[in-house]
DNA sequence: CGTTCCGTGGAGAGCGCTCTCCGTCAATGC
DNA sequence: GCATTGACGGAGAGCGCTCTCCACGGAACG
């Protein structure tokens, strides 16, 4: 219906400009909303603009303004074992396929970060490219994808410590935020949670409710989270008396979430009170203790952490340390614009307050 | 390092040409292997893009091929009531933000379909860009984002039927793939799972092991999966002289599924098998059923579908219908590249088999 | 009344790449 | 031996946009 205007394909600046009367510049301008321009003019080049249908054409717009407008969300593991699964990338038809992003979306906590940074990205029009740098290839690609000007910067949320990504990043001169603090100090900015004053909710909860016999089943030590975790429950157990306080390292998986509940309860049959280190693992827990007979919370009060919807999938459903996720990634979201925005601003963390959620399980 | 060599910034083509002697179109053949290139000159080339530490600029490549090599994964909603939600887009600390995408990711679903279409994306250079669908304004944002030329095309997964976006997209003349068929006829392709299958599986394995008194949750009766689901049970329930299966609606959430197992329980007691649409809903079920006193799948056998990661979460495990949602989502990527490859290809339906997956609940 | 200045629109030079056209040179055919 | 062919490299014209300059005119000032 429009076709009558534009010499051929999509309409250009050069259509709309002519059908306005006016010249290329003026109407870019007016696009852009940049300088005084009448008013007059300006009514007639965004009737112009509505008549032929124009859209900018965002390719040619990059090539000079050095921008694509576009963020990347890298989902990043370290993974040895990972790397070597690369190689059964073609069919997967039963749930083999890329172990990797499966087992990314295994945990819902993912979900939570991309409603985040969509959420501040949408009103700014941008939408993130998603991407998983599981193996040194991958993490090449990521690489390669910002150094060709595809994203203007990545959101990295990593997987596992010792993630090689950031640093990688920051060598190639690269905008980047992270989710969480990484292993190793790189010039990078990221949020993080303050994991130990969620522990400390989770002991002082226990305490609170009179458990006396209290076990706990860490993170993966190896990932800083774990770790703070861990501490964070022992020093608020410290403080209470408790000097000694039984340990099981699991891998936030709801296995060794089971895998360790049995462990405590052949080696501490009288425990009254658990803190696993997530969701998934407390949902094991719950298991293992009903299969073996204990009332949860009647027997053993069980406290997760994360608030994820495993928390709501258990029963009874669990007391839990609530991580605000979608925030942390928004602001997340903030810090890289930011960034962008002033490429030699400074390197910053922000770190969020967790908060305890009390429901059946303790 | 690689500083003496390039004039300043980002290393261009001219920059590897005159490194290498040659011209920018020689190189331009090289980089993008077309026609044949002197084997010599080609190494020599090639020396030069690496000493020059030369990435090809997309914006540039784009301008001219015309091509963002770049495909949207849209989540899609018809939502009049996420419509609204949309007012409170700010902030959203604790939880609330984005109802819609938060709900999306709820469902592990969803993290399959990412996977399967990464999974054959990856190999091709290729990186999804992810937007969600969910009022008309984001609508029309990806019709727009798609005109701009930042995506070839979309992959477009709806959550409720009389989804307007397949639509418009084709109105637009752009290039789409559905997962599961649209409510409306749209000249788009798809694909999907012979759902009627499925649900014939589900309930012959109920009738197999014994079952006499057997009931339905089904999905939302306005989702062509649900519907198929239904039809597909109750088919084969009829054929095995099954004439009355009492049926409750679910709308494929936890909280649903538990509200139709409580309605069940009050109406038929003696019920000894149960196929719930979806696992979620037969999570629900089984919650319920346990706490009503039931053992599972003593009392009540139930069967569930999707083979999501609820299952699993499930105590006992869930026999469910496995749907090769991660193979699926490949095939649907397949035939986007495909069709943009050839824009004036075939209109296709692609329809998957389920399989059963039998564990501890039936 | 001349000078300065600001507000505003146009001209045009690229951004870095692809791709068509053309030129060159060696191999081949009659 | 000369025309024909095929293989291969170079030249150069854009792709659609932004943005820096420059030109122009009217207002303000001395």
């Amino acid at each position: 219906m429009t076709d009558d205007l534009r010499s051929a394909g999509a309409p250009t600046l050069e259509d709309v400009a002519r059908a306005a009367g006016v010249s290329r510049a003026t109407v870019s301008r007016v696009v852009n909303g940049v300088r005084n321009v009448d008013p007059v003019i300006q009514e007639a080049v965004r009737r112009a603009v509505s008549v032929t249908g124009y859209t900018p054409n965002r390719a040619a717009r990059s090539l000079v303004t050095r921008r694509a407008d576009a963020v990347a969300l890298v989902v990043s593991g370290a993974g040895v074992e990972p790397e070597a699964a690369e190689e059964a990338e073609g069919t997967g038809a039963s749930g083999g396929g890329s172990s990797f992003t499966a087992q990314v979306f295994a945990d819902p906590f993912f979900g939570r970060v991309v409603t985040g940074v969509v959420n501040y990205l949408r009103p700014r029009g941008m939408h993130p490219v998603l991407m998983f740098a599981e193996s040194s290839r991958a993490r090449e690609d990521v690489v390669a994808y910002l150094r060709q000007g595809r994203a203007d910067g990545a959101l990295v949320v990593s997987t596992h410590a010792e993630d090689p990504l950031p640093a990688l990043i920051a060598e190639a001169g690269l905008a980047a935020v992270l989710f969480a603090r990484p292993a190793r100090p790189v010039p990078v900015s990221y949020v993080d949670l303050a994991h130990q004053d969620g522990a400390r909710l989770a002991a002082e909860h226990l305490i609170g409710r009179g458990c006396r016999r209290i076990a706990t089943i860490s993170g993966p030590l190896d990932v800083p989270a774990g770790q703070a975790r861990l501490t964070g429950f022992r020093d608020t157990m410290a403080r209470h008396g408790h000097a000694y306080v039984p340990t099981v390292e699991g891998q936030f998986t709801q296995e060794s979430g089971e895998a360790a509940m049995e462990r405590l309860l052949a080696e501490h049959p009288d425990l009254d009170g658990v803190f696993a280190a997530n969701d998934l693992m407390a949902l094991g827990a719950c298991h293992v203790l009903r299969e073996r007979g204990r009332s949860v919370p009647g027997d053993v009060a069980v406290v997760g952490f994360d608030d994820s919807s495993a928390a709501l999938a258990c029963r009874p459903p669990l007391t839990t340390v609530r991580q605000p996720v979608e925030g942390m990634a928004a602001e997340m979201t903030r810090l890289l614009l930011d960034r962008l925005a002033r490429p030699d601003g400074p390197v910053t963390s922000v770190i969020f307050e967790p908060e305890l959620v009390v429901r059946g399980s303790a």
